[in-house]
DNA sequence: CACGAATCCGAGGGTAACTCGCATCCTGGG
DNA sequence: CCCAGGATGCGAGTTACCCTCGGATTCGTG
């Protein structure tokens, strides 16, 4: 229950749960086309069609709004993924389990243009910054169990999945960003499927073999 | 030359390059303590022993105080990778190489805390985001001039370097934030470099078999 | 020393986040 | 139906902070 972030009061009646959904919709809208910083919360009320009073009803600043809007965005991936992931027999190729993972996000953002809003454009203060580790430690758990007693012996679960996620997530966002759909698209998605696969198996060579450039004074 | 961002003027004379000094240093320190949002500039003037005046006479927003900050940070780090870069051998082991690198990136930012606040605390204004995106095209350069001609055929080298930056990036900012030094720490940059050397040999394996996980409506 | 350029200064203007007291609407018990 | 109390809505006003501007001060040079 963070006070800085957290919604003020919960709408009760009809009139006030739309009156958010209203606050919401606009809020995603407008920091969508002209970025956080960009935006006001008297702006977003007046497109909400509301006053700027109601909107600190139930958002406590503007930040709280933005983290409503990506708790809703992580809802969504998280049961989507869940819905994924459920059905996953012991034996199933994981290379291809992430295949449809990396398909279903860059899917979902197709969808949703929040993630561009949160991974790109949000300020970022400290509070925002352990909301947003929040939805990493949630996908980290996703990737654990998915990887539970399937890596070779001797691998840290926790560190492969943390890589996995974290591989993932900069593939999927290089995806959205830059490689607009077609063949670009594809290859990219394919590379990032390989290089999450990749983890599956590695065992760090432990290649300390120094390189012939590390020249570095007294090395 | 971006008025938004760019220094106002240079500063000619002695006096003044102090004065721009003491404004940087201030700023990363109360950058760093209080985190972006919450500093004022203000705050950066007075602990710098300046006027708030005098500050806007060489950065004409605050913005701009944190993307000189940044470019410093770029601007060494790039230097660092010339160095480092400039003296490979064209039969050096890369993955030997990337360690190199990686271990190279971790040091720069245990000296230097800017990696932090710039990836981490920065409000993204559309502004910032190109000057991150500069940055990121500068060490794909690097990047894929180390891979050319050494990547299996077919391979393309630009998506191939872009997913390399990607994952050291992605693994030295994993280190840094959450691996205190140790063997947790060395056993992350093991990932992160044996992740980025897999990249060296990827074939897409093109795996569009079917996970049986995948049972949405219509598949 | 004189003069122009560079630098410094800080009170104050403007904008946007946020508050507060009151009006209006809704709900449930009598 | 009526009323009391809570929920909701409102928007002018307060506040905080970014940034400007015009004038004072210092520096470099002939």
């Amino acid at each position: 229950m963070n006070p800085r972030l957290d919604p003020r009061k919960a709408p009760r009646q009809d009139r006030s749960r739309r009156t958010v959904e209203r606050i919401l919709a606009a809020a995603a809208r407008i920091f969508d086309e002209d970025g956080y910083a960009a935006t006001t919360t008297n702006e977003i009320a007046a497109m909400a069609g509301v006053s700027i009073g109601s909107l600190y009803q139930y958002f406590p600043n503007k930040d709280a709004i933005l983290v409503a809007l990506g708790r809703r965005h992580v809802e969504t991936v998280a049961a989507g993924l869940t819905d994924l992931l459920g059905g996953v027999e012991p034996d199933a190729d994981l290379r291809a389990v992430v295949d449809v993972v990396v398909r279903f996000l860059v899917d979902q953002h197709a969808h949703d243009d929040l993630h561009r809003l949160v991974a790109h454009e949000a300020p970022r203060t400290p509070e925002l910054v352990a909301e947003l580790d929040r939805a990493r430690v949630l996908l980290v758990g996703f990737a654990s169990e998915l990887l539970a007693g399937r890596l070779p012996a001797g691998a840290d679960t926790e560190l492969v999945a943390s890589m996995m996620v974290a591989v993932v997530d900069a593939g999927v966002h290089d995806v959205i960003i830059r490689r607009p759909a077609g063949p670009a698209r594809d290859a990219a998605i394919a590379l990032t499927v390989a290089t999450a696969g990749s983890l599956l198996t590695v065992t760090p060579p432990d290649c300390r073999a120094r390189v012939g450039a590390a020249r570095r004074s007294g090395e």
